[in-house]
Parts: structure tokens; C-alpha cells; sequence
DNA sequence: TTAGGGATAGGC
DNA sequence: GCCTATCCCTAA
């Protein structure tokens, strides 16, 4: 038997939901009326699974996608959104709940998560996208169209609700999740209900128009806009043309449209035979009376607008079909004030969505034929397709940053010249070291400095694997300097005295141990014993603060000598 | 981090 | 130059 389990039978209240919801329960044994039923089968989905829980957060992101009212924030949650979407949550499938939630949030932040027109606020706005509604060309429209047509087919399915986890996020790749994880049966099969009711035909195809509306007017934008305006842009003879041929492709359907007509009135010789005009004759009408269309039909060409009415489309659809996330039942997830009242209706349980996806559950039928599906590119992943990141189309974000990373790099270098050829002559140009013999100078210092310590510990940098193992013996050093730019043994040029500022020349003068250090140092071995130094010096970090434990060690040597 | 050998500064 | 206290280096 698989197990369907339903979210949608998350329930608090009342007895009728409860029981409604017992109609989705797990199993086919029917619930207890009184018992609140668990939105998951607790014994083939850990509650505490860390998908499950990373969820949870998820569709409270979503959540609010939908609810809030600031362009700003939702541009904010897709940021979190997209780091989430990395880190936690693998490939999803592409029915159910979560693909549902995650579908209406990056529509909802693609089109409603940036402003619609420049204005004064462009500037000092680090959190929201950079590029404008009206930036969006025939390719971004038809995506924002086809999603929009996709999440209208995925809700009104009898699964829409289904909690189906994505899998794991592999740490070892080519480890064969899919065996180890139970996926709920998908059910393609469609709600009439939800199918007929006028949120998903009249309203839907009604937004389709406008959106394939505005994806025509995009051939001519911002210059349309720019004209609009102020009057001084100049839109080309190809946009022109490209934005007749879009009217035509997108309707084409030879019924009346409200959407075609406005559109089709732009051009000069609009009208009767307008559609048919020849392409030679493509011009639009003059600024006037562009500004006149424009004006008497500001509602259409309104992308503000556009942006609210598609957000309360989505909004009423989510109120019918999907529950509200768990967590933000609980208070979680933060909401405009504009947008109380609205959030409170979305808060409210959804008696609709839960009857109309109980009675989905109880009627579903079709199991035998269903196929678990799976891509590799989903929703989810599209978050990063998205506008500002167009030049890394099909780059991960990870990727796209190593990428950004070397650029940065490539250019700081055609402006830095590299210093350590220069470093490792002027080491060459110093004097040799001194001999063991000769009384300590400043200059054997620096000579001590190009010394090479027998004990010493070496971080290995390279800017790149090649070059790491183009090194000598794959062993390329920061330290070590290369053979042919050592200094030759015999030659031994007088000492430069290199002196910092605020440096003391010469090395560290001796300094007598007082009877406070003794005492301390006695007192830390007596309690301690001999060999503790670390602990006698961190005891009396006062009265040892100039002194290193192996200077505590010598002088308590010595103390311990002249006592004999 | 510690022990121990050795180098060295500085007092006599 | 010797002696001692302090500092330095290395191995474990």
C-alpha cells in the first residue's frame, strides 16, 4: 500500500475540518473524528527529517512571497530563497505542495519582486533586482506566460496539496537515493471544481492576455516608455517590426481581443485591413497619438498595475488550493502592515482548499498507471535562471561567483604588476648571513630572515592546481625562493641596516627576572609542579606577562641550579 | 608544549 | 676570561 499524505490535514480546529481531513489521512482505516491528524505518516516520514524541517521554512518564505506587500522584501526573499534552495534542498518533484509553493514564489518574486519603471529609488536600493519590469524582453514574458499556465495546470490537480520531499542533498555523488525514499504517488487527475471556478478560467486566461499584452509591447519598450515620457526616444524600424510579428504570433486566434485591438491601434494604418497590413508600411502613430492611447487605456499599459492585479490572482489561488505553512500559523515569517487584513484572510483556514483537496484524496482512484517523475532541471532550480544572472545562464551560483572571483582577479593583475619578482631581487641584493662567529648585527637579522628554519612550517599557496603542480616537485612553497634567484653562497655585500619605524635596532635587550617573577614562578610549580608552564604563566598572567613559558622554564633552571 | 643543549650578554 | 642569567634552537 503507498501511503498519500496530505498537509492539507494539518488541523487545529474545528471537528467538521478534522473530519474532512480524515478523508486525506494516511491510511485508508478511517481516523478517529476527535484525533487531530498528522500532516505527515509517521512511520515513513520522520517529522524531524531535516528536509522536512528546512520545509517548513521554505513555504514560510513563499509564504510571504505571496503576502507581503514591499517590492523590497520580496526581492529579499528570493535572496533567501535561492540560499536555501543550494543548501538544503535537493531536486524536487515536479507535483505537489512544494513545487506549488516554490512555482508561485518565483513568480510572484520574478515579476512582483522588482519595481515596474526606473524612478528615484534606483540607487540607494541594494535589495531588490536591479533590472524593471518594463526591462523585460519577448523571452522573459514568455517564461513569466508559460509558468504562469504551468502553476494554473499543477494547482487544479488532485495532488496540488501532496507533501513530497525532494531528495537528499548527496554528499557522495552517484549514491542511489532512490530506492531508500518513499514518494507519494503523484495524481494527474483534475479537480473540476477548482478547474471551473473563475480564479482559474475567466481571471487566468484574462491575465494570460494582458501578460502576452505586455510581452508584444516588450519589442518596443523602454523606448515606448522613454517616449511616453518625455518624448525624445526613437524606437527602430526592426522593433517595429518584431512587435508586429509578436501580435501576430501571440493572437493569432482571429477572435476579438481587448488586448489585440489596443495593441493593433498603435499602428499608423490601423484599423480594417490593419492586420493585414504589409511589412514595408510597419510605423506607428505619432507621439500624440501614442500619448492619447496610452492615456485612455492607462489601466492596460499600467505595469504597476499589471504587477498588483497578477498578485491578487496568485493570491486567490493560493487561498484555494494550497494551506497556509505551518510555521506561519505559529507567527513565523514577518508581514506588511498594508497587508494585515489581506494576510489575516490567507490565514484563515482555508476551508475551501481543505474540502476541495479532501474530496481530491478520497476520489483518487488512478494508481495503478502513475509514474514517478523527476528532472533534473526543476522550479526550483529556475530561481537561478533569473534576470540579473543572465550572463551565467546554467551556471550554479557557486560557479558563477568562482567565475566572478577570477575575473576580478584577471583584471586586478592586468593593473597590479606582481611584486614578488621584485621581493625576491632585493632578498638577493642583501647581504649573506653572517658567520656563527661574528657579533650579532642588525644586517643578520634580515640574514636570519632568508634563513631557512629546519622546524619551520610552510603554507602552500598556488593560484591555481596547475600551477601547484607545475612546481618544482609539486611542492611550490611561499617561502621558497627558486633556485635560480638564490643570492650566491660566496658573495657577502655589506650589512644594510634596515630599520622599521618605531623599531628598536639590535636584538632584544636581557632582562634580570625580579622577585615578583620568581615568586610567581616558585608558587606555580609548588602548586603545579615543574614542567607546567603554560599553566603557571596563564596563573600569573600579571606578574610572567613579559615572560614565555620557556623563559619561565630556563629561569626556573636556574634557580633550581644555584640552589644545589 | 616542554625538555634540554647550546649561544650569548653582561657582571666581575 | 670566567661565570651566570637569559635567550635561542631543536627534538620529541
Amino acid at each position: 500500500m503507498k501511503f498519500v499524505y496530505s498537509a492539507t490535514s494539518v488541523s487545529m480546529k474545528t471537528k467538521s475540518t478534522a473530519a474532512a481531513s480524515a478523508a486525506v489521512a494516511p491510511t485508508e482505516d478511517e481516523s478517529d473524528d476527535n484525533t487531530v491528524p498528522l500532516p505527515y505518516d509517521p512511520e515513513t516520514l520522520d517529522p524531524l527529517d531535516p528536509r522536512r524541517v528546512s520545509l517548513d521554512i521554505f513555504e514560510v518564505y513563499c509564504h510571504e512571497m505571496v503576502t507581503t506587500g514591499e517590492v523590497r522584501r520580496r526581492a529579499f526573499l528570493i535572496k533567501k530563497m535561492r540560499y536555501m534552495i543550494h543548501r538544503l534542498i535537493g531536486n524536487q518533484y515536479e507535483y505537489g505542495r512544494l513545487f506549488n509553493y516554490t512555482t508561485v514564489a518565483n513568480l510572484v518574486g520574478r515579476m512582483c519582486g522588482r519595481h515596474a519603471y526606473y524612478g528615484e529609488e534606483d540607487e540607494d536600493d541594494e535589495c531588490q533586482l536591479l533590472s524593471r519590469l518594463v526591462d523585460f524582453d519577448l523571452a522573459k514574458w514568455k517564461t513569466v506566460i508559460d509558468q504562469l499556465g504551468r502553476l494554473r495546470d499543477s494547482l487544479i490537480r488532485k495532488d496540488a496539496t501532496l507533501i513530497v520531499l525532494p531528495t537528499e542533498i548527496e554528499d557522495t555523488p552517484g549514491a542511489d537515493k532512490e530506492e531508500v525514499d518513499e514518494i507519494p504517488e503523484e495524481d494527474e487527475e483534475i479537480d473540476t471544481e477548482k478547474e471551473s471556478s473563475e480564479a482559474f478560467t475567466t481571471s487566468f486566461l484574462q491575465m494570460k492576455d494582458w501578460l502576452k499584452f505586455h510581452a508584444c509591447l516588450s519589442c518596443i519598450q523602454p523606448q515606448l516608455q522613454n517616449a511616453l515620457n518625455d518624448g525624445t526616444d526613437v524606437i527602430p524600424k526592426e522593433n517595429i517590426a518584431q512587435f508586429h510579428q509578436a501580435i501576430h504570433s501571440h493572437f493569432d486566434g482571429g477572435e476579438e481581443n481587448e488586448y489585440a485591438d489596443i495593441l493593433d491601434s498603435l499602428f499608423s494604418n490601423s484599423g480594417t485591413a490593419g492586420k493585414k497590413r504589409a511589412k514595408k508600411d510597419l510605423s506607428l502613430k505619432s507621439l500624440r497619438q501614442l500619448k492619447t492611447i496610452h492615456s485612455e487605456n492607462k489601466r492596460v499599459f499600467d505595469l504597476e498595475n499589471l504587477q498588483l492585479q497578477l498578485l491578487k490572482l496568485v493570491r486567490r489561488w493560493v487561498k484555494m488550493v494550497l494551506p497556509v505553512p505551518n510555521l506561519a500559523r505559529l507567527g513565523y515569517g514577518s508581514v506588511d502592515a498594508p497587508e494585515k487584513a489581506n494576510d489575516a484572510k490567507l490565514n484563515d483556514a482555508p476551508e475551501d482548499a481543505q474540502s476541495l483537496s479532501a474530496s481530491s484524496h478520497g476520489a483518487s482512484a488512478k494508481k495503478s498507471a502513475r509514474k514517478r517523475r523527476k528532472t533534473d532541471r526543476t522550479e526550483v532550480d529556475k530561481f537561478f535562471d533569473d534576470d540579473d544572472d543572465d550572463e551565467d545562464d546554467g551556471m550554479s551560483e557557486a560557479q558563477s561567483k568562482v567565475k566572478k572571483l577570477k575575473q576580478t582577479r584577471q583584471a586586478l593583475s592586468r593593473k597590479v604588476k606582481d611584486p614578488l619578482e621584485e621581493s625576491v631581487a632585493r632578498a638577493a641584493a642583501l647581504p649573506a648571513r653572517q658567520e656563527k662567529a661574528s657579533p650579532k648585527k642588525a644586517g643578520e637579522v634580515m640574514g636570519k630572515l632568508l634563513e631557512k628554519k629546519a622546524s619551520a612550517v610552510h603554507l602552500e599557496f598556488a593560484d591555481s592546481e596547475e600551477e601547484l603542480s607545475e612546481a618544482e616537485g609539486g611542492d611550490l612553497k611561499i617561502s621558497q625562493v627558486p633556485e635560480r634567484l638564490k643570492r650566491a653562497e660566496d658573495s657577502k655585500p655589506a650589512p644594510i641596516n634596515i630599520q622599521l619605524p618605531g623599531q628598536q635596532s639590535g636584538p632584544a635587550k636581557r632582562k634580570r627576572f625580579t622577585e615578583e617573577e620568581d615568586q610567581a614562578i616558585l608558587t606555580g610549580v609548588e602548586r603545579f609542579g615543574a614542567g607546567k608552564w603554560t599553566e603557571i604563566k596563564s596563573t600569573f598572567p600579571t606578574e610572567l606577562r613579559d615572560r614565555n613559558t620557556v623563559q619561565i622554564k630556563d629561569r626556573y633552571r636556574t634557580l633550581t641550579k644555584s640552589a644545589e
